[in-house]
DNA sequence: CGGGATACTTAGTAGAATTGTT
DNA sequence: AACAATTCTACTAAGTATCCCG
């Protein structure tokens, strides 16, 4: 049930806890200053750049630039006021803190060089790249537990020890590396010593990159008509469709054991954009859906699939090498000097749109994308991606203040589709790292705006209450802003800003609590949000104002939307947005019930166990939900029938312990005591095995119906969880698989045992 | 200010790939 | 080796946020 908020409460209160309370007085003498001193402090900020090369006032976007620079500066300045009381910890910091020391030294020098980390660069490789080193190290990594694994396990012991002491001695070099190519930045500001032929972009004024080198999208495969005999009937009556009539047919047709396809909706979207494929002929003959019979259809790609299935190993592998072939060719790019991962660099294929939920547009016909359809992104001084033969692109344009290598205009909703990088990438990995770092901001300002909302609650105005009380719900609740939508074009789903009066019921008092508010609405992906959540006595009496006089489909906050409250966030903190506060609240959570739940003398899976509660708690917070597996019922049973065999071989060995036991105690020779040893280890052994299984069986059903992969990719600051697995002395590769380990590369790089969020 | 356009992040799922079991 | 169970990956929909224009 996702009503179980534990860790909500307690999140605030800590969260104040560990803000030492001395500091209260400057957190009011700030806010008083705040609105004042903001501005100076701009352009404080600003002076200091401003005999950079790019200063120019009146370009705005160089403005924007400045601001994203000082999202970046304001951290290391913080560092710098707080340098006394943190002089000893510095002491003890590794190179996880190091990079963001020297950061700050070097910001001082060279600002510019600031926005290359952590992605230091280095000589090219032998396949004429650059690496970043702390890739290169990753890699080389997990080139060395690949090793590992295939070695006998007795071997491995000894084996991780050295392995230990090798990535010791690595890690120092890389610290080395990382000093000689700050250096390498420092220089050029002190002497106009310039420079190596591997000086690197400065991303000024949104500038994403100044290389950018790919082979364009892969399209889907062209329409292969059925053979002859595959037919279809209307009314009873074969008929022969023209290629594009059955080209669309036939998506109806590999849909039609999904339940959807039943839907009033799906069907007339369907049959209306259906039409418009068919000849005049076609059209005046099939007037009827439901006197469509595609079975012969639908059993034909049944029988493909089956086919598929059935290939021998050769054809298997013939089509894996295909693949492969086109991932080396189309799935990389070139971006400043880097060969980069390409996410989708296959073009979406035609198909009948399905929404999620209750979706008006569901059953449309989404188009088949033609190099006409595309733009392509790329360098003016690189290799432009051809189009196929005789054909053109519908531009070319040479745009680096964007990251993406290719878009087109979808038809169901108009909206834009992107070809863009891996999350490995250096472009991607920044921003996320950002996106932390400005969660990490939060944390520190939380308490004060905490304070400021409460305030807020009892304002004269009521704007600013609801305004407040939004803002409560979306750190308290972790619910998402919820942007306005235009009706009839998506399923009706909202977040906190669109939330109406009748999607929450006010209870005075419930369960033996005061004050509960039950939430029940559907949100995004139109998953379910269903909450009883007792909150203060004033947010109470703020929302029976809100509601009163309104009619259930009115907006509860009708002087609010995502855009005023966004406003409002900037001015408390730089750069602040509603999304943060769930990053923070989502971090900081992870962060606690680590804290809380993690203990030492455990063993590695019951550490692990640990681990996923504290990622569930926060994938419960966020409200992630999965469908639970189809096999949930049946595997879980399988488990418990495993676990009993356990216990039976434990009782089994414990008895012939016991006897064996006896006997050395008779016997009293040496052959017998060994018995009893042996005997032992195997008791320990299974006793181990049993734990771990019971262990695997509370995991499993504890995570049910919970998702963890989202919060574990899009919330959760890595340095978090790297920080404990070196703590515990757990695998990383435990948490992260090898995807999510290039992802986080930055964070597995960076981060330090002591790593605090 | 409001609405459309744009860019980018976050989301759950289907099916492929891998691993475990018999 | 065959099959089942589990994990991973690709896919693409659905959000957030910002900018620009009238």
């Amino acid at each position: 049930m996702s009503g179980d908020h534990f860790h909500n409460d307690s999140q605030i209160d800590s969260g104040s806890r560990h803000n030492d309370s001395h500091k209260h007085k400057d957190k009011y003498k700030d806010k008083e200053h705040k609105h004042k001193d903001h501005k100076k402090d701009k352009e404080r900020e600003k002076s200091k750049y401003s005999n950079s090369e790019h200063r120019d006032s009146s370009d705005k976007k160089h403005r924007d630039k400045d601001k994203e620079r000082l999202k970046l500066k304001d951290g290391s300045s913080d560092k710098q006021k707080d340098k006394h009381r943190e002089k000893k910890k510095e002491e003890r910091v590794g190179r996880g803190l190091c990079y963001f020391h020297i950061a700050t030294v070097l910001s001082q020098l060279n600002p510019l060089a600031l926005e290359e980390f952590p992605f230091i660069k280095s000589e090219p490789e032998n396949d004429g790249f650059y690496h970043s080193p702390k890739h290169e190290k990753s890699l080389k990594r997990e080139r060395d537990d690949d090793d590992a694994e295939f070695k006998p396990k007795k071997i491995k012991t000894e084996e991780s020890e050295k392995k230990a002491k090798k990535r010791k001695q690595e890690e120092e070099v890389t610290v080395l590396v990382a000093c000689v190519g700050m250096l390498v930045y420092i220089l050029p500001s002190l002497c106009f010593f310039i420079p190596f032929r591997w000086e690197e972009e400065r991303y000024t004024d949104g500038v994403k990159w100044k290389f950018l080198e790919h082979k364009g999208p892969v399209f889907a495969p062209p329409y292969e008509p059925l053979p002859s005999n595959v037919k279809f009937y209307y009314d009873g009556k074969h008929m022969k469709l023209s290629p594009g009539a059955e080209e669309v047919a036939t998506f109806f047709a590999k849909m039609l054991d999904h339940e959807y396809t039943t839907k009033d909706v799906f069907r007339k979207n369907f049959f209306k954009d259906w039409r418009k494929e068919m000849t005049s002929e076609e059209k005046s003959k099939l007037t009827d859906l439901n006197k469509c019979d595609f079975s012969e259809m639908s059993e034909y790609f049944k029988a493909q699939s089956e086919a598929r299935k059935a290939m021998t190993k050769e054809e298997k592998l013939k089509i894996k090498e295909e693949n492969e072939r086109l991932l080396q060719e189309y799935g990389f790019c070139i971006m400043d000097n880097h060969k980069e991962r390409i996410a989708n660099f296959r073009i979406e294929p035609p198909g009948l749109f399905r929404g999620r939920g209750d979706h008006p547009k569901m059953g449309m016909l989404k188009r088949r994308i033609r190099p006409e359809d595309i733009i392509i992104n790329c360098s003016k001084d690189s290799k432009y991606p051809k189009p196929p033969p005789g054909t053109k692109w519908k531009e070319v344009r040479h745009d680096n203040k964007v990251t993406w290598l290719v878009s087109w205009t979808e038809n169901i909703q108009g909206s834009i589709k992107y070809i863009m990088l891996n999350p490995s990438s250096r472009i991607k990995g920044e921003k996320d790292w950002q996106k932390y770092e400005m969660a990490r901001r939060l944390k520190k300002c939380v308490d004060r705006i905490r304070a400021q909302y409460r305030e807020d609650w009892k304002s004269k105005e009521m704007r600013i209450r609801q305004r407040a009380v939004a803002l409560y719900f979306i750190d308290k609740l972790a619910l998402r802003a919820g942007n306005e939508k235009e009706e009839g074009e998506t399923a009706d789903t909202v977040g906190c800003c669109s939330l109406r009066v009748e999607h929450l019921t006010l209870h005075q008092e419930m369960d033996g609590q005061e004050y509960v508010v039950e939430f029940d609405f559907l949100g995004k992906d139109s998953i379910r949000y269903y909450n009883k959540v007792p909150v203060e006595k004033r947010v109470f009496k703020n929302l029976q104002l809100f509601m009163e006089d309104k009619e259930p489909e009115d907006d509860l906050f009708d002087r609010l939307n995502t855009s005023i409250l966004n406003k409002h966030l900037q001015e408390l903190m730089d750069g602040l947005t509603a999304k943060v506060f769930r990053t923070y609240n989502a971090s900081i959570t992870l962060q606690q019930q680590l804290n809380e739940l993690t203990s030492s003398e455990d063993n590695v899976p019951a550490k692990i166990l640990s681990y996923n509660r504290a990622n569930r708690a926060v994938a419960i917070l966020c409200n992630h939900q999965r469908a639970p597996p189809k096999t949930f019922e049946k595997s879980m049973q399988n488990l418990q029938t495993k676990i009993d065999a356990k216990k039976e071989q434990l009782a089994d060995a414990k008895r012939e312990l016991k006897s064996a036991k006896a006997d050395a105690k008779v016997r009293r020779d040496e052959k017998s005591k060994k018995a009893v040893e042996s005997k032992k280890k195997a008791v320990q052994r299974i006793e181990e095995q049993l734990m771990k299984l019971e262990v695997q069986a509370t995991d499993r059903e504890e995570n049910k119906q919970i998702a963890l992969g989202t919060s574990k990719l899009n919330y959760l600051d890595p340095r978090i969880s790297v920080a404990w697995c070196k703590k515990f002395g757990i695998p990383i590769e435990k948490i992260y698989n090898k995807t999510q380990r290039e992802k986080f590369a930055w964070a597995i790089d960076m981060a330090e045992k002591d790593y605090e969020f």
